[in-house]
DNA sequence: ACGTTTGGCCCAAACGTTTGGGCAGCGGTC
DNA sequence: GACCGCTGCCCAAACGTTTGGGCCAAACGT
């Protein structure tokens, strides 16, 4: 644009200038250097070239869209971008597309479905070419919907149905965390388990549990009490198993931000951080390891995922078969689960 | 789109089934409810209304964009979406962009100049109809040319120049911590102070600053000492501050993330929050209540302020005067900075 | 009965690209 | 000297909209 400025340049502009077809100047600045046959003389291209650069050429992605019916346009859904879990992956995200050379679109739906739907239709109106959704539900019905209708999708973060997803192995974060407090003794232990739909708070919860029913341990269900994201949903969580007559010696909780809210509650009950009840964490946030008692957790490579998520993405467009990815978790040992 | 799926409808197709030019679609569709003059007959209206949405029509937006060179696209460049504090003004700005009917298109910097060059350039190239900066350089040399050049744009959360800017009243936020600082009977008081390029840094710094030495105590240089705005380096900053030989006895820190650095620090170098050191942070993220130790922090309204960027770009996009705001903060006092 | 207005619609150009077909001229082969 | 295959370029259509202008018929005024 450029109110004041000089109308944008344009192929025919540079063709005028140069006695030339635009058709000729597309194909000039179209060629990839590696191209095979040459498609024009020597010296023609490295005139277009020269004035091409020298006017500031740019491509009005418009019509190329227009054309061509591809817009190079990704649309990512995330269920909110101040979950800083989410916002590390979109990240990763930008980087990728970037270095695809495409631009991404990116929309917070809360997880609620009628926002999602509505920042779909958006997102799909705009064109996109392909889009990442970082917000899926287990029950998939969404998402059968839109793959019924050919839009080209894949999931980071979150696994759903079959839909082709990069995730952290969940499950296996979720057993290290259990082996790691079957290794201090402990036999009392809840789970904060994060929102019933997320297949994240789901697998961890249950690579946690199945480890402990293998240990001859099964946490009883009301041990194991569901929450939001973020640090006031934990909060709540954990009061509710402090505030009940069974308490806990050791708390996992599958998100970091839920976790510091457990913190929370544990200061609001008169309990001690380690002394009293261990606490883990998921995600290995850059928090983590501020707080006053450092926390334990378990870091998923966030960042990587969202490149895996976008080089996936870029196979599916090309048409390849592609398959779900697991990235592997690592468990970080701090002070908030020391030997009591 | 849509691989399997058929092929988008357009304009031609509705007005060839009802027998109607691709004109008159075009027009009876477009024409806002409340228009003036009517643009088809009551009955054709209808029709076409009708067989529009029972069709499923969605505008080609390259198709108009390229007509009437108005992308509707609003490019936003931040440092980093993983700063809490800028992924929340985000979402104000998407809310309110949804509202305006606008997409946006967001960026990270990472304060880093090459990477804003070329991020601009990028969301330029897709024909955005203008930007909003989070991440203004208070030496506004890049973004003085960019205004030379006609692009319109508008500043959140920092300030820079005379650019159009959406702020917190960062002066004043300063001078409310340091005013709560004074009431404690604290002399010895430190700041961490962010970066300098940041005016949000600047201006809590020099509004606490200035407000001290009012009251007839200047703040030493080495005890206002700069930092990344993330924990790490409000770890590194504080870790200055108490290595040396003059402890403070309250530290402000100009943002939560550092503060919270800086709580880590505290802990390391084996002293007291609140018993030992004051501690005062900004912005009230939602995890300063939380903390072991609630943090003491000044409440900004974050959200508030992407929505008034928007509001601001569309009014300058109107071709309207426009004039910077500031919104006014407030000071959440918590346990960080409890009387002794 | 005859000009003038109005309602309702169509025409065509334009926005900036991409791309399948051409069509000259030129160097070589038989 | 007829033929072939290049090389280097041009032509034109198409993508889906928007929009200034026009045209026809009906309604209106006197």
């Amino acid at each position: 644009m450029g109110a004041n400025g000089t109308r944008p340049v344009t192929l025919q502009a540079i063709a005028d200038r140069l006695g030339l077809h635009v058709s000729t100047v597309s194909r000039i600045l179209h060629a990839k250097p590696g191209q095979g046959g040459r498609v024009a003389s020597r010296g023609t291209i490295e005139r277009v070239r020269r004035l091409a650069d020298e006017l500031g050429y740019r491509p009005n992605p418009h019509a190329t869209s227009l054309r061509t019916s591809r817009s190079n346009l990704i649309g990512v859904l995330v269920p909110r971008l101040s979950d800083l879990v989410l916002a590390t992956i979109y990240e990763g995200i930008e980087e990728a597309a970037a270095e695809h050379g495409l631009s991404t679109f990116v929309a917070n739906t809360r997880d609620n479905p009628d926002t999602r739907r509505a920042r779909t239709d958006m997102v799909l109106a705009r064109r996109v070419d392909g889009m990442i959704f970082g917000d899926a539900h287990v029950d998939a019905v969404f998402l059968d919907g839109l793959a019924a209708g050919g839009v080209p999708f894949v999931l980071v973060n979150r696994r759903a149905g079959e839909h082709p997803a990069v995730t952290c192995d969940d499950y296996l974060g979720g057993r290290l965390v259990a082996e790691h407090f079957l290794d201090l003794g402990h036999t009392r232990v809840a789970v904060i388990a994060g929102e019933p739909h997320a297949s994240t708070g789901i697998d961890r919860t249950a690579g946690f549990a199945d480890r402990f029913r293998e240990a001859g341990i099964p946490i009883p269900e009301h041990r194991i009490v569901h929450s939001t994201f973020d640090a006031r949903g934990g909060h709540t969580a954990a009061d509710h198993l402090f505030n009940g007559p069974d308490l806990p010696s050791a708390v996992f909780a599958v998100n970091d931000f839920a976790a510091i809210g457990a913190l929370g509650s544990i200061r609001d009950h008169g309990l001690r951080v380690a002394a009293d009840v261990a606490v883990a964490g998921f995600n290995d946030t850059p928090l983590a390891v501020e707080l006053p008692v450092p926390l334990t957790s378990v870091r998923s490579p966030m960042r990587e995922m969202g490149h895996r998520g976008i080089d996936l993405l870029v196979r599916l467009l090309k048409g390849e078969q592609v398959t779900s990815e697991r990235l592997v978790p690592e468990l970080v040992v701090r002070a908030s689960s020391a030997r009591p």
